[in-house]
DNA sequence: AAATGTGGCAACCGCCTGCTA
DNA sequence: TTAGCAGGCGGTTGCCACATT
């Protein structure tokens, strides 16, 4: 207690460095190293404390830090590892060349935290957020037959949703106590690649699982509603014609309902079309435009598509707050 | 055009850990 | 054994640019 400051800090330099000096940092490291960082400052006749040199060379000023933006594989490595790791943003960084723990965690905080939790997950637990679940009625109402139902052809395996569904508890509560195990195993043996990748492999399964977990309940909501609205809203559901004005058409086109295959974790790639490129080639839709998402899109409209996949547009004759 | 709001990110703060004398 | 120190880390702040009103 009552460690004194690393340095003093009357007469130093904060605040936004200048050109010239990371100039002089970078000189001052390319000839002698980086060394005692407290010494640094002056011997690199720096106006700086050391822990500010040290920050800027190692989140800004080192050669091999790969700036611009994350790339998808690189977002979702650090989905990934979060789930195994949490906020060990130095663990996490050490896993993805290039990257300084401070850029990830700042990527973390404004980009995928707020994505995950438009999505309806935790990014503290992964999981789906309870809090916002009427879990036990759901779990009491599951038996229905999609297809027999609205007549339409589901290109999403609603039968595969819900076989997961059944299964879902004994396994997540399998994989969870294995990941209870293994996170103790892990913390008394330290660097242990095998254990690491054992639990990340385990959290993979978890998140799957959790992500058919939260669509069968996204998707179970929304189905809920759509007998009432069909009958109200479309003459023959297995017609030719595109639907009329309420359902998004990107869901409902020539009779098929197209739900997202990939919709629990909405990453920001638009890399995977397959469901845009299976509806271009068998929709004879010509007024769904795909050119904006099949060109290289922006993250506005990386989010919006995600975000596009992650619903149904609510129609007008519905009530909103009975449909979410 | 000006005021206000929002998002992104570099930088700082203070605690923790491991090393060493 | 322990106190002091340096470096590392995660959380937070504050500035700036851009968007919205």
């Amino acid at each position: 207690m009552g460690r004194s400051p690393c340095c003093d800090k009357n007469g130093l330099k904060r605040g936004p460095w200048t050109p010239e000096e990371d100039h002089k940092l970078i000189q001052y490291i390319q000839l002698h190293g980086p060394g005692n960082w407290r010494t640094l400052p002056k011997n690199a006749g720096l106006q700086r404390c050391g822990k500010s040199c040290r920050l800027r060379w190692t989140n800004y000023l080192r050669p091999d830090i790969k700036r611009g933006r994350f790339s998808f594989e690189e977002e979702e490595t650090i989905i990934q590892l979060h789930s195994v790791l949490g906020n060990k943003w130095s663990a996490i960084a050490a896993r993805l060349p290039g990257r300084t723990d401070n850029e990830i965690k700042n990527y973390w905080n404004t980009h995928i935290r707020k994505r995950l939790l438009r999505n309806g997950i935790d990014p503290v637990t992964h999981s789906p957020r309870l809090d916002l679940l009427d879990l036990s009625s759901l779990l009491n109402s599951t038996q229905f037959n999609l297809s027999s139902l609205l007549g339409l052809q589901a290109l999403v395996n609603v039968n595969t949703l819900l076989a997961s569904h059944n299964e879902t508890p004994e396994l997540l509560l399998q994989k969870l106590q294995e990941n209870q195990l293994l996170n103790s195993q892990l913390q008394n043996q330290e660097g242990s690649e095998l254990l690491l990748q054992k639990l990340q492999q385990n959290q993979l399964l978890l998140n799957a699982q959790m992500q058919n977990q939260t669509q069968f309940f996204q998707f179970q909501n929304q189905i809920q509603e759509i007998p009432n609205f069909i009958t109200q809203n479309v003459p023959c559901s297995s017609s030719s014609q595109p639907m009329q004005g309420h359902v998004e058409e990107s869901y409902l086109m020539n009779g098929q309902m197209l739900l997202p295959q990939n919709f629990g974790y909405c990453n920001s790639d638009a890399s995977d079309n397959s469901n845009i490129q299976s509806l271009n080639n068998n929709s004879s839709n010509q007024n769904f435009s795909l050119d904006s998402v099949m060109s290289t899109p922006t993250e506005d409209e990386k989010e919006s598509y995600c975000s596009n996949l992650m619903k149904f547009e609510i129609p007008a004759s519905l009530n909103s707050d009975d449909f979410m």
